[in-house]
DNA sequence: GCCACTGTTAGCAT
DNA sequence: CATGCTAACAGTGG
């Protein structure tokens, strides 16, 4: 899914286009969209007024006031979400779920997602989408701090939401490739020169990738509807029996079950 | 057509 | 608690 870069991408232009404006409504064309921790109904939203709009990890949020009472509407894009800005009365696409509508704004956004992993929060507070410390957000100390006593993969360990926030597949194999750290090594044997490498590498990789409007690899789009450029920077995710960039060893996808995600790595540049 | 693959994560089992 | 596996889904490529 879009990770970090990619929401961060989508929330500066979903800031500058609705800040400040006011709903119409959000209109919910399938329900299973919404998330069932939502306590809130789309009815709530009409007429009330766009405050900020933020991100945590890979979370887009908005927030909204109407008498004096304030609500929240959380996306999470999934694999294949993408959030719209849309003419008025131009026809929905195939999978759209969601509008959002403007009273003073001469467009509409609308939720389009093939395959339905991303859900849509109407919440009162934002608490239960603010999980683990956003990637770009966290201090190297406690980044080690962290990451240091534990056991596991170091590369599941990164993409764990509850812990840093913002960081999926794409990004935790090109920081452990940076790093040169092999992805299934156990972090309590990592040191902590080599966990520092590890969140510097992290960050340089998040922002560069941020400059470019983020890493299309199939789905995403930014809200104007454009792909990012990152992809041309990666040098393993993806590269499967393609030359490490750095030695020339083929690049190896280990996959530790059927349907597990691949790790893909150098197996020369990044040993155990 | 079938099978393998895809950027996530909640929920359950161990 | 920590860790690991699975399902939810649709599209694409071999």
């Amino acid at each position: 899914m879009p990770e970090l870069p990619e929401v961060e991408t989508l929330a500066s232009s979903v800031k500058r286009a609705c800040e400040g404006a006011k709903l119409d409504s959000i209109e919910v064309f399938r329900k299973d969209i919404l998330s069932p921790l939502s306590d809130e109904n789309p009815a709530w939203y009409a007429k009330a007024k766009v405050g900020k709009v933020y991100r945590h990890g890979k979370t887009l949020l908005f927030s909204f006031q109407k008498d004096k009472q304030e609500r929240v509407l959380g996306v999470r894009l999934g694999m294949s979400g993408q959030l719209l800005k849309r003419c008025l009365g131009e026809p929905k696409q195939v999978h759209t779920h969601a509008a959002i509508r403007f009273l003073d704004r001469d467009f509409e956004f609308h939720y389009v997602d093939a395959r339905r992993f991303g859900k849509l929060f109407l919440l009162k507070k934002p608490d239960s989408l603010m999980k683990g410390i956003d990637a770009l957000k966290i201090s190297p100390k406690d980044f080690v701090a962290l990451l240091a006593k534990r056991t596991g993969r170091i590369k599941a360990l990164l993409m764990h939401q509850g812990i840093i926030a913002g960081v999926g597949n794409i990004y935790a194999t090109e920081a452990l490739f940076a790093s040169r750290i092999h992805p299934y090594q156990q972090p309590n044997e990592l040191s902590e020169k080599q966990l520092l490498s590890l969140y510097k590498a992290m960050r340089k990789f998040l922002l560069a990738s941020i400059r470019r409007g983020g890493t299309t690899i199939r789905d995403f789009l930014s809200l104007d509807g454009n792909i990012g450029t990152n992809q041309k920077s990666l040098k393993v995710y993806g590269k499967k029996g393609l030359p490490c960039p750095q030695c020339k060893t083929l690049i190896q996808a280990l996959r530790p079950g059927p349907k597990a995600q691949a790790a893909y790595y150098c197996p020369k540049c990044q040993r155990m």
